[in-house]
DNA sequence: TTGTACGCGTTATCAT
DNA sequence: ATGATAACGCGTACAA
């Protein structure tokens, strides 16, 4: 009742009265063998179960089924919404997706490039543009298609696939001015390249309106969390309370700043302006709702995956950078009175 | 000074001056190796820059690298935590950990399984108890360390580490009583079985307690978000006006039923009493501070994977059942005036 | 301690 | 349209 036993090529070819290159042929190029073979063979992997071996395949082939994921934070509620498009994506396909930490090091993202590269990966998807100069290089020669997702950049390896981080800060910063508000700070924690891209929008935009003063920002390179937030909410009014509003480089220092707003007696949106970034689904329901920046992180995954699955198949027609772009979710927490 | 072809244990061999196969232990079992023989070797993988072929080995072996892993869902924000702790674990091992989306649905596992089973896995980790029946019997014919997560249960397939969902519910509710409240009530979202697991503990606290009221359950087989705990809030106010108190499924609800609440007006904690399950970083932040259960899910992934090494090199001693025990964490939510 | 011969399951190449 | 043969890179079994 038990099968132990592999079943192989060979045992197909037995079954259907064929050799098992023939066979081999009827699973990858059905057009390439007659019908009354292809129908006998058919008939015979169902019988007998026969599931193809990925190992010898890429063994013979050279060529691994493993499109690798690099990404800078397995556990990041960002990043979870992108591996719900990767995995969406994929898994119909005959793709194994294969993830790595890079830990926002890009020496950990260099060494984790290089082990993929020696699996021949039928394609890569890495996050953002800021590889170490090897890493590059190792992407450029990989011979297989990759996709950069989280934002975009001038010049891709290949395909890119997000937002202008910086475009989408200048965008929530001027809803805050709009908005009345005149002494804009800004909130960043771990402060890798898009965070501090981020930033740079923050701070063009506050300068261009003549709002702009370094005593409003508070950073830090710890993760973002939660708690962060509350914290540095609290660090920013000792060192300059006539702040009126805060740029959140994300979601969860917003949350965090509108918990110490409340107890510390501040009130959103009157005293105090809150915009985060993300759009994670509690921004909606907080209270006062939170106004963020929608990105569109799942499709990201999506399309990284569905872009590497054109180009294996043959032809991706689009352009080499995808943007996304973004959009400001105006809410309760900057709708001041004016 | 762009190297194409892949390097083999014979190209070491090589310019070690010895055999490939000679090369292939020191690699796997120095000490089968003479020093001296050892050290040429060392420096020829060194120089060559060699990486093992992981197919071949594969298809040497009948044995992959890979350590598959079933989770239901990939976003969860509990299910990250355990995948935080299984990258950080099997990082340094030789060991691949390749991801399978269950979707709470034991078919969609068992075919995960199935495939994963073609490969010849060198461990698996799967979540909980409720396997179909041809799940649970593949994974008895696997062959190699399983381990199963999130959960305690009295016969698992080889090794189970988690915590007993029924008696970390019977806990809260325990405190939940203890606080003074009378007429609690229960939000439940999805419905998976260890959710119902949850309510079977709310219930049977509740019942020896002689307060428990069906009328105060509000269940939901959609995903638990913070949008639906706060839906699901105002749906147990208008049905069960007398509730005093609620048990979340988790803490995605007891955070939306938060805001629903003083968007409806109830103080909490005098006149709701919250208490989630899980304990999330932001439970703590939040105004008011949320009660919840701590549940150890980076160590559940941690553990599974350190659990299925020392089953692979020989021993592991520790038990089949390892509970990870829950902790209440009381907070302002349910700190009511006595 | 080290080496030789062979096989793992598949595909590429060259034939028929 | 189909088949024979060799090769992919490594590990097992056995021999030296």
């Amino acid at each position: 009742m038990s099968e132990k036993k592999r079943i192989t090529l060979d045992d197909v070819a037995r079954l259907a009265g064929v050799s098992a290159i023939t066979v081999s042929r009827a699973l990858r190029r059905p057009e390439m063998v007659s019908e009354a073979v292809r129908k006998r063979i058919d008939s015979a992997v169902a019988e007998l179960g026969y599931v193809p071996n990925p190992a010898a395949r890429h063994l013979a082939t050279g060529r691994s089924n493993v499109i690798g994921v690099l990404i800078p934070s397995v556990t990041n509620n960002v990043f979870s919404e992108v591996l719900k498009g990767i995995y969406a994506a994929s898994e119909t396909s005959p793709y194994d997706v294969q993830l790595a930490n890079t830990r926002y090091c890009a020496n950990t993202e260099e060494s984790a490039l290089r082990l993929f590269a020696s699996q021949k990966p039928a394609g890569m998807v890495v996050s953002g543009f800021d590889q170490t100069e090897a890493g590059r290089k190792l992407l450029e020669t990989l011979d297989c298609p990759v996709v950069q997702i989280m934002e975009t950049g001038e010049d891709p390896v290949d395909v890119c696939v997000g937002l202008s981080h910086f475009h989408a800060a200048e965008a929530a910063t001027r809803h805050l001015l709009a908005q009345g508000y005149r002494r804009p700070g800004f909130l960043g924690a771990r402060m890798d390249p898009r965070t501090r891209r981020r930033f740079a929008g923050f701070r063009a935009e506050a300068q261009a309106a003549g709002v702009f003063a370094e005593a409003r920002v508070v950073t830090s390179t710890e993760a973002s969390s939660v708690t962060k937030g509350a914290e540095m909410l609290r660090q920013l009014m000792a060192q300059a309370p006539e702040v009126d509003a805060i740029f959140c480089n994300n979601d969860d220092l917003a949350l965090g700043a509108l918990f110490e707003a409340q107890r510390l007696g501040l009130s959103v949106p009157e005293r105090l302006g809150i915009c985060g970034f993300n759009d994670l689904e509690v921004m909606a329901v907080a209270n006062p709702s939170l106004t963020s920046v929608r990105t569109r992180r799942f499709e990201m995954g999506r399309s990284a995956i569905e872009i590497i699955l054109a180009r294996l198949d043959g032809g991706w027609q689009g352009p080499r950078v995808v943007d996304l772009g973004h959009e400001v979710i105006a809410r309760q927490s900057t709708a001041r009175q004016r």
